[in-house]
DNA sequence: GAATAAGTTTCAGTATATTGAAAGATAGAC
DNA sequence: GTCTATCTTTCAATATACTGAAACTTATTC
């Protein structure tokens, strides 16, 4: 995948004016993003023009316009697909008191799409766009489960990486363990994506789209309450399959 | 300017998103964003690669994720020179009642940097990235001023455009205007930009940068109150440049 | 105020992203 | 269950965006 380089490259952008959150030089900008300062030059010219930068005084740098915060609000705002799941997050978060999580397959990994954090202090944290391996994050094995022998298939070709020191890399034991899962209607990590989270997750269908829900927290937290958890999550499910399927 | 094309594209694709407000099929989107269909397939394909976007069940489309929203709220927040200014801006639009503009001078126009709608339902309406031509806008006019010769040449060098038939087109004509908003110190725009909107504007120094500040509403409200609201203008700019400066 | 350093811009050759056309999937119709 | 229309993906030729080096600015130092 080397293609649409430029549009790339203007994404590492933002993305490095949000991780630096101050106005940049295109002297610092070009390393921070790995592009050659004449090709850097250009891509800030395009955004210059399109008004998605603004330049400081002369000499004092770069840094975005609004214009892609507003733009991005009008996008967020028109989600009528996760809008839709809205108010059911919001209810499994608030009566779990832990993170919820809606993600996808998007390609052979999970994509989230939304992620309502929790209100503790010590929360399972992560952000809407954030990609987690199929085998060792909880909706990744609900969204395995769904997908059939050919998925199976897909990630097997390749050996299981070690995410953390609990991540099942043998792929008989994650076979056992996703059988185990489909048998009882919901999966667990403990500890297998993020050390010290466990997460209980469950796959369903949307509009013909299969969703993978979540619930992440602290293991200390989940390991007492997991019943009422997964009571909560399985509710949820249901819920929103008979509402929206 | 040619180069960054993929970049622009992608912008094109996002605001697509944003006026359709709903999820698209690449067949949709091509011819949209005027793209072939090819290329805009690889295009997706990066930015679903990125978590930028997301695949409804196939054959539905596609859809931005929240990734995008995410890092514009975070790179909004961090944006520290603006920030400085909204207390100031808060208040002169809580005043006046009116919308509140930040521009300044990019190549030979004026990019909205911030735009504080009024709270009234006719209001004059703006987002931040919106360009606006010199000669025409208020904040133009007190940029072109500010900006000295130089400037006027490049601006003199191509006929001016008639935006509304309120427009001062003739070079000599907006010249006298200049000298008159110069004297008075604050430029005023009727119904020369938007017909029906009467604007005032003044230019003024923050951190080094020459930043346009306007009030801006329909004419026939504009018009009684305006000795009130330069008032409530140039105080403003006083008040920002003494504590910024 | 001259010299120096730092940042910005330009340009032609070249690597490479883009394209059109055609093959490959997939969902729904019959 | 087969067919058909529609959408998706691939691929090699080509147009073009990218690059490196050098020139040009503008701020700062001495």
């Amino acid at each position: 995948m080397a293609n649409a380089r430029s549009a790339s490259r203007a994404l590492s952008m933002f993305e490095t004016f949000g991780a630096e959150g101050r106005p940049l030089l295109l002297t610092e900008l070009a390393p921070l993003i790995d592009v050659p300062l004449s090709s850097c030059h250009g891509l800030v010219r395009t955004l210059l023009d399109r008004g998605y930068l603004y330049a400081l005084s002369r000499r004092r740098g770069f840094y975005p316009t609004r214009k892609l915060y507003t733009l991005a609000q009008t996008i967020a705002a028109k989600d009528s697909y996760l809008q839709r799941l809205a108010p059911f997050l919001e209810r499994l978060r608030d009566d779990s008191g832990e993170t919820v999580i809606v993600g996808t397959l998007q390609g052979e990994a999970v994509l989230y799409l939304e992620v309502l954090e929790g209100p503790k202090t010590i929360r399972y944290s992560a952000r809407p766009g954030d990609f987690k391996p199929l085998h060792s994050s909880a909706i990744g094995k609900a969204l395995l489960s769904a997908g059939g022998e050919a998925l199976w298939k897909k990630l097997a070709a390749r050996p299981l990486s070690d995410v953390t020191v609990n991540t099942i890399t043998d792929p008989a034991h994650l076979r056992d363990n996703l059988e185990e899962g489909a048998r009882r209607g919901y999966f667990v990590t403990r500890g297998e994506n993020v050390s010290d989270v466990t997460a209980i997750a469950t796959a369903l269908e949307v509009e013909g789209m299969t969703l993978g829900i979540a619930i992440a927290g602290p293991s200390y937290r989940m390991a007492e309450t997991i019943e009422a958890q997964t009571g909560r999550l399985l509710q949820a499910r249901s819920e929103i399959e008979e509402r929206l399927g």
